[in-house]
DNA sequence: GAGCGTAGGCGAATAACAAGCGAAAGTCAA
DNA sequence: TTGACTTTCGCTTGTTATTCGCCTACGCTC
């Protein structure tokens, strides 16, 4: 159940004065604070919260509002988020102080994978250095068997050495796995003994 | 069910919505959040997101849509694996076929925060390039107004442009904001210029 | 490349609901 | 019984949601 605006403030009325005064306020009270003239119109509000299931009280009885606590859900709910969605507040080097923003964009790791099943790897080695993939980061993997030239791939090689490198068709049945690194030459090796096992979707880096 | 890049800008605004004030939108205020110009646009939206079992509302209520958070039980296991960690399967180039794997460690993005408060920009230029930050890379930083010696920072010069450099203190209270790119030179601040805004904590890359 | 489905979009008219009023009548506990 | 409350009635006036017709763009299939 959700409230409006002014539902809103009249609970929020109700839970302070209850905090200040250890006891509910009278119809009348509540229309002053609220700025009201009628009494029905508080009558009202005090009516749809309680059908709403967010006060309870005794009919015609006197002060005798109570606010139902929240259950834990919605805390759960608020630090879940927190923790798996940061913020996306903008761009950098506009030229601005990025500050106040309203937009609320968020990232989650589900932003790298698309696919359910991806797996993260930890690199190890110089390989795709001049790719921008370093020792120690980790990359977003996902399972395939096939490839487009130019994407970086996790490869087996001759059933035994798994490496990471970008993959490129050559004539006659080829396939050249080509590191990022100047001080490495490229692999080439027949089609039948290379063995794709992921895609790259990305890359993750802690300092 | 998926969501498209737009249902997301607005299912991320209702939740935003929420958090802050505990009620949700009117179709006007999302228009004017999402820069519509006609509430059918929202209209449409919101339906679209009911439909594919995001939200929930009421038939001709105002202000009563509620997001909806999965059960526990199924978000253990569907968001707390798919979305928010992943399986960290071992380190690549080892030489391994990378199968069998027992150890079931997960990477989740909150290993990359530490502090509850960080938040993602995303990188635009080339400044820090040779330090394999690239243009378009996101990058996770948390909030902090100190520094230390070589630490990628996010930094306000001169109160205006917001920039990302290494850190570095120079003789004379001056510090130096050192690109990661020979054709950029370092930039050399009296401290009192310069307020820290955040430091680096990861990179987040999407191919 | 024509045809089709889906996502995203616009404005304006219409329908529902939320919020408000005042006055009168009803309840309850001291 | 009385004073301090709460309920109820009919009616008005915002505020919001819904709907209709029509448009563009993109990706897919035949």
């Amino acid at each position: 159940m959700t409230l409006t605006k002014r539902q809103k403030q009249v609970l929020d009325y109700l839970v302070g004065f209850h905090n200040k005064n250890k006891y509910s306020p009278s119809y009348e009270e509540i229309a002053q604070a609220l700025d009201l003239a009628s009494l029905a119109t508080v009558h009202k509000h005090v009516g749809t919260l309680e059908r709403k299931g967010f006060i309870r009280r005794g009919y015609n009885q006197s002060r005798s509002i109570e606010v139902i606590q929240l259950p834990r859900s919605v805390r759960t709910e608020v630090i879940d988020r927190a923790v798996n969605e940061l913020p996306l507040m903008g761009r950098i080097a506009a030229g601005k102080p990025l500050e106040s923003v309203e937009d609320r964009e968020t990232i989650s790791l589900s932003d790298f994978t698309r696919s359910k099943n991806a797996f993260v790897l930890q690199v190890k080695g110089e390989s795709m250095r001049d790719d921008h993939i370093l020792d120690g980061d980790f990359i977003v993997v996902e399972p395939t068997q096939v490839a487009n030239n130019g994407e970086i791939v996790v490869a087996l090689v001759g059933g035994e050495e798994a490496t990471l490198k970008r993959f490129y068709r050559e004539p006659a049945g080829k396939i050249r796995l080509q590191p990022a690194n100047s001080e490495m030459a490229p692999i080439l090796v027949a089609a039948s003994d290379l063995k794709i096992q992921g895609r790259v979707l990305g890359v993750l880096r802690k300092y």
